[in-house]
DNA sequence: ACTTGACCTTCCAGTGGTGGGAACCCCCAT
DNA sequence: ATGGGGGTTCCCACCACTGGAAGGTCAAGT
C-alpha cells in the first residue's frame, strides 16, 4: 500500500502519516524506489491513532496507548489511568470555556449592538 | 514605569508585553538607557488585553477591540459582532470537547482498570 | 572604587500538530 | 517523448507565547 491508499483507508492525511513516521509512531517498510510500503498493521495503527487523536489524546498519550495496544499482557488499569487523566483535562478545559461563554454571553446580551458608542463589552474589558 | 512594574500591575508577563510591542499592540516610549517607559495608558491597554485574552479572544480580535475601545465614535454593533462570533467559536469548541468527554467517560466507566488485559478503551480505539 | 544582584535589553530556538509549497524522482499511458 | 499523477525530502508558517543566552544598566553595600 502506498501512502495515499493508507491515508484514505485510515482517514489520516498523508502529511500527518509522514510526521508520525518521523516521530517514530509507525515504521513502514520501504520499496526499492524509496516509496513507503505500508502493511495492514501500519494501517491499523494509523486508524487507531486517528481515533485516539479524535478523542483529543496528545501524541505522547497516543504513543503510550499504542504500546499498550500492542502489548497483549498489558493491564487495563494502565490504559484506564491515561484515559482518566485525559478526561480530567478535557473537563478542565470545558470548565474554562464554559466560564468564558457565560461571561461573554452576558456581555453580548447586555450590549445594544447599535450605532451608539456605549458598550458594556468594552466597559468590562476596560476594567 | 518599567516593564516589571507594569507587568505586575496589568497582570501580563514581561515577555508577553515585549511580544505585544513587537506585534504593534502597544507602543511604549523609551528612556535614554533603552528601557521601555510605560505610561498609564500603556498599562491600561495591557490590562485590557489581559482581560480580552482571558476571555479567549485571539490577538487579532484583541487588536480590533482595542481599536474600537480607543475610538470614541465607534458603534457598539461592531464590538458586539466580534464578541458574538467569538462566542460561537467557544460554543463550538465546548460542543467538540463535550462529545469527547461523553465518549471518554463511557469508555472509562466500562473499563475494569485491573491487571487483566481486556480493555474496552483499546477495543474502541482499535475499531 | 568595586562588587553584587536585580533589573533591563535583544536575539534565537522551541512548543504541537499539522498544512502549504518547492524541487525533484518514479511510473504508466499515450 | 510527453504528460499527468503518484511519490520523496526539506523548509517555512501557523498561534501566542515561553525559555534561555549574552550582555548593558542601576542602586545599594562595602
Amino acid at each position: 500500500m502506498n501512502i495515499s491508499d493508507v491515508a484514505k483507508r485510515a482517514g489520516v492525511p498523508a502529511k500527518t502519516i509522514r510526521y508520525y513516521e518521523e516521530i517514530g509512531l509507525i515504521k513502514p517498510l520501504r520499496d526499492g524506489n524509496g516509496y513507503r510500503a505500508f502493511r495492514d498493521s501500519d494501517m491499523h495503527k494509523l486508524a487507531f491513532l486517528g481515533r485516539a487523536r479524535a478523542l483529543g489524546f496528545t501524541i505522547e498519550n497516543c504513543r503510550a496507548l499504542l504500546a499498550l495496544w500492542e502489548d497483549k499482557s498489558r493491564a487495563s488499569a494502565d490504559v484506564r489511568t491515561i484515559a482518566k487523566d485525559h478526561l480530567k483535562q478535557i473537563e478542565a478545559k470545558i470548565a474554562d470555556l464554559s466560564a468564558m461563554r457565560d461571561t461573554l454571553s452576558d456581555l453580548v446580551r447586555t450590549c445594544a449592538g447599535d450605532k451608539r458608542p456605549d458598550c458594556p463589552i468594552l466597559s468590562s474589558l476596560g476594567g
